[in-house]
DNA sequence: TTGATATAATGATATAACAATTAGATCATT
DNA sequence: AATGATCTAATTGTTATATCATTATATCAA
């Protein structure tokens, strides 16, 4: 990196904060990155010696940082041997980040929990086929752990939350899981709604079904009851609009 | 907004980082955006007036500020009348933060393929169900434009791209439109792969197929070109690993 | 009415300084 | 020698002040 690759005198044409010299920073440590010249862990260096550098100022260097922090390139410490380095990948940010333009965008909570259904019963019918030993050790114990709190609505739902995420997990493709992480905060946004004793223990056998039709490998029936169920869900957390979504069943 | 609601002595436990002043004010302005207290085009204003509200420097607004433009959250503007707004949601800008990550947890492109597959392939099926006239006639068009360049790789590749993504939004549900962007762009990202001529001619009759399917409401022959199709150009893109994906056939 | 110009507001960048935090070195004590 | 306290240097966090570049609006002249 070198201060002669900055282009102090952008075309005219050109908007300006586009051009600015902290987002060229930005871009040739992305750039740096695509190419596999920096990789995670790689130290950066500290804001005075990337201002000597760049030959700008700290505050510039900071900028570019700040927002190489925010896209999740960077991992930034303070102290002695802080500094910036390269992160390691952290899929939640993105996670993030799409809800955020959900929100941003106007997206109805009808085509989330479309999306959800779509999204989870897909990772449903893939964990069936590929999840391993470890998942279905995982699975078993969060379907423990929720039996012991049947009569905690509060817990019991949060167990259960922790159930959905394991199958997703066992689906063995983590760009699902990121997906699904985007779509997730939208169902349970106030905490609210919660699961009395008799819909906790109904959910209860519905999760124990899974569990063995995934650790059998039953993809399709799988994904058909991972469907169903959904429905029902939706149908005790949002019963005002229990009808029919507007753009008509899902699939299946 | 008031300085009040900054906490300058937070409890001693927690990490630095998370608790500086300015990613106080990125929360406090992202936690207004879900409570519905700011919305799209609202005015949070200028640095100056944003550091006397928050009893606060320039240069830690600004910091926050940088943050809440790389979420997304806000656009900022210079020149008179200028200022930090909250932003229209705007996806196309993810794909880029998303390809990072993937990059940098070592995401194979096998399973962003299989995602694309899988939201593609429900997106086609949504369409046929929820398609409207204005899609119809958006995707005729389309398909009129791409037939008069099948002997240009580069500009009929682009015109497919965009008859695919007409198609997803035909499905009338945005979270699904956010995501298949999200993911559009991560492995292909210069728009590389080019179409010759014999290959072109196959992909614009299997996307008059599409268009008839998605025009008569057959959702699920529909859906299973589209896996066909996406899985041809899969093993066009890709010919050097066309075995299956690690994970099994994905759905139908 | 139109076009040029001045003006004021605003972000972008620079410089200098101090505060808070942190890892490692140093040193005294047992 | 081991341990714990303390010091030190490096680094980010924050503040203050100033200047430059950009931009919408107002003003004025033709």
């Amino acid at each position: 990196m070198d201060k002669s690759l900055l282009n102090r005198t952008p075309p005219s044409w050109a908007p300006v904060r586009a051009n600015s010299v902290a987002n060229q920073i930005v871009a040739q440590v992305r750039e740096a990155l695509f190419a596999g010249k920096l990789g995670p862990g790689d130290l950066i260096g500290s804001e005075k010696e990337l201002a000597r550098q760049f030959d700008v100022s700290r505050i510039t260097v900071r900028d570019a940082l700040r927002t190489l922090e925010t896209m999740g390139i960077v991992e930034i410490r303070v102290g002695a041997t802080g500094g910036t380095r390269i992160a390691n990948g952290n899929l939640d940010h993105f996670s993030d980040a799409l809800a955020i333009q959900f929100k941003l965008s106007g997206v109805t909570e009808y085509e989330i929990l479309d999306m959800q259904i779509v999204i989870e019963s897909t990772g449903t019918e893939l964990a069936a086929q590929n999840r391993t030993e470890k998942d279905l050790e995982r699975l078993s114990q969060l379907l423990d752990e929720a039996s012991l709190v049947l009569d905690n609505p509060e817990e019991f739902t949060q167990a259960g939350q922790k159930f959905h995420l394991a199958i997703i997990e066992a689906s063995g493709n983590r760009a699902l899981v990121a997906q699904f992480k985007s779509l997730r905060h939208v169902i349970w946004p106030r905490g609210a709604k919660r699961a009395k004793r008799e819909i906790a223990e109904h959910a209860y056998e519905v999760h124990q079904k899974l569990f063995t039709m995934i650790k059998e490998g039953e993809a399709e029936p799988a994904r058909k009851l991972m469907v169903a169920h959904l429905s029902s869900i939706r149908t005790i957390a949002f019963p005002e609009n229990n009808k029919q979504s507007s753009n008509g069943p899902i699939c299946c």
